[in-house]
DNA sequence: CGACGATTTGAATAGGATCAATGGGAGTGG
DNA sequence: CCACTCCCATTGATCCTATTCAAATCGTCG
């Protein structure tokens, strides 16, 4: 692994304040691999060997049921997945595949679990991490039961207006398909929401998008801090 | 506090292989309170000053947005809940009030914490807890999410039939209203989903239950152990 | 140019929610 | 013991949201 990656993943919350040599046992134990697009890397229901972290690129998780597909989430650089699955030892709850082609470190599941017991910072980061986790989702739940797809489409459009410097126009950060997966609604669906949106300065050029009206977009989408904030 | 319930609290997994005196020291710092029934205990929003333990009675997690209200869980004894803000210092993401008069232990926060940095074993347990309360979620997301209400209600009476000994008849531990909050429909929505599932030999008699034909309600239901499994 | 995937649009349908009205105990008070 | 009330549950009718299936467009890339 490169030295610069190596750092990035030093910085991130988990492992930041753990002991560097424990530190360094872990990342000798792990491996680093780039994926194509569209590789299936753990399946639901298989024993959690590894601890995921995305370097560069995008990866889905999801999971099946019936015949059913959904997206759970989209995990960026420089982000984790299937923390819980690796430290209850237990089989994955979702799927993982690369949207794109992504660089990937993969850590031993019994790594992790070592470097709990024996570091004590890197116990309270995992609780740390954990409870943050948790609470994702919990906002996501809410999210998705407390709003229509109109309101959550109108939500993610502010936060990635947001993000990108609210100065009131923004670029998708996935095709359009991938974005209604993630808004849990078809993509003719998030279509016609984008329409039921034009009123409300919503305008659409591809993947770029202009917000000219953002009071009443925001009078609309009606947020929420204890539903869109990433932080709290 | 009586001994008999401390001896329970202790035996609860999050407690049970935490040092003796750290558990004594959070156990003096804690409030026994009994509420009637429909007591809201905590609002979403606000800071998150105490962990809660269910000893006796029912609560309901319950968030709200918009005019909107939907349930998010019911926590029984012995039962914990809003652990995760607790560790994060956060605001709580779920209001709770009592469906039942209950018996309640309330712990300040503050002591929780510090017996996670004091108590080694208490914050490995704490690691199993949270990584169990994040499966739980993500397990309801996806109940949600990949199956209509009559399926979610076909595989709730089979868990229900299952603990409760599985002789072919069972009894809700809710009311009807409180059921179908739980499974995220309408009370009008479940009486139909209950009439949907007469050919599959279920059979209604107020909170009785008769199951006659489990193969045929099991086919329908499609259960799915990475959903419905309360372990794994 | 032609092919292919992504997106949009249209029409029909399904799953749930809402509103309104009715039925059915359980508990209360006479 | 019976009538009354109230709340829960059911049923019917209608509406709304979102899905499904089908077809038309658009854009990009070889």
């Amino acid at each position: 692994m490169r030295q610069d990656e190596l750092k990035e993943i030093r910085e991130l919350d988990l492992f930041r304040s753990m002991d560097e040599s424990v530190f360094g046992d872990i990342m000798n134990a792990a491996y680093l691999q780039t994926f194509p697009s569209q590789v299936e890397l753990i399946r639901e229901g298989d024993p959690a060997d590894f601890f995921y972290v995305v370097i560069e690129g995008c990866v889905e998780l999801f999971a099946r049921s019936n015949g059913r597909e959904t997206t759970m989430a989209l995990v960026r650089p420089i982000g984790t997945f299937i923390l819980a699955a690796v430290l209850k030892e237990a089989v994955y709850l979702m799927s993982a595949r690369t949207s794109l082609r992504s660089r990937i470190v993969m850590i031993p599941s019994r790594d992790i679990r070592q470097a709990v017991s024996n570091d004590q910072e890197f116990a309270r980061s995992m609780i740390i991490e954990l409870a943050g986790c948790y609470r994702a989702v919990v906002k996501e739940h809410k999210n998705l039961k407390l709003r229509t797809a109109v309101e959550r489409l109108a939500n993610r459009l502010m936060k990635y207006h947001q993000d990108q410097g609210g100065n009131g126009s923004m670029e998708l950060p996935y095709d359009k398909k991938t974005l209604a997966a993630l808004l849990g609604m078809t993509p003719e669906n998030l279509s016609r929401a984008f329409n039921t949106l034009k009123p409300y300065g919503v305008v659409v050029k591809g993947t770029r998008i202009d917000l000219t009206d953002l009071e009443s977009l925001a009078t609309l989408a009606k947020s929420n801090r204890l539903i869109d904030d990433r932080n709290t």
